[in-house]
DNA sequence: ACCTCACATGCTCAGATACTCAATTGTCAT
DNA sequence: ATGACAATTGAGTATCTGAGCATGTGAGGT
């Protein structure tokens, strides 16, 4: 709408009109922050990062990171949504695994950007 | 602390301590999940993705995004914390880019699972 | 000195979020 | 059927978060 530009007329315009023809839909910054927010939690990222290591139960996940199931249950509800997680079910048990590595690879590129920090 | 194991004590027991050998540190998971956090939002991950396009004032991002350079500052404030983005001073104006690459390949890594998933 | 502009920062608050507790569903064993 | 257990779900609560507004800071221009 309403564009109040800063000073340099010339420069300034140019880069914000080839930055604006760069960016992309709505739609594609909408799935990006949504799988992003699913990674940006204490929790689930040690949940993620736990199911890349081995197929878990709901019990399992639990135990190994020492909170309640059902906290566990609530995470997952968020993981399967953003579908970075994929389940099936025997008896009375639920295992959960990645979707895919996509979420392995995001995972360690974000130790390499960490651990760059010193 | 207290372990109530579900069912398969054999195979779950193995699975849980083989996951738990495997795990980060606290403050890797930390880093890590703060990370993703600051790349977890609508107008962050517009505004990394603008400056991976080319350099940018706060109100030229402001324009791109046609948001308030407020609100544009209030994010820039957070990114800088996370490190994701650096800045040099010029005259009245402050100019904004992408700390390293690592942002670059973590969107693009991104995009990747995004539109594998119709 | 003054004003203006670019940006940063408190403060505030509506909305979102993560966990706890309680209740429910579904499965297996007796 | 009944009980036990794994998991899910809903309600309630405490906390966090994004953005608006007002104000503060600092660099130029006059």
């Amino acid at each position: 709408m309403s564009n109040i530009a800063c000073g340099n007329t010339e420069q300034h315009a140019a880069n914000v009109s080839q930055v604006r023809s760069g960016m992309l839909s709505e739609r594609d910054f909408l799935f990006l922050s949504e799988l992003f927010k699913a990674l940006g939690d204490y929790t689930r990222v040690r949940m993620l990062y736990a199911l890349a290591i081995h197929e878990l139960c709901v019990c399992a996940l639990a135990e190994v990171l020492d909170m309640s199931p059902s906290a566990i249950s609530h995470q997952l509800r968020l993981l399967r949504a953003a579908r970075l997680v994929r389940y099936r079910k025997e008896g009375k048990n639920v295992y959960y695994t990645l979707d895919d590595d996509h979420v392995r690879n995001l995972i360690g590129q974000g130790l390499d950007h960490v651990r760059e920090q010193g």
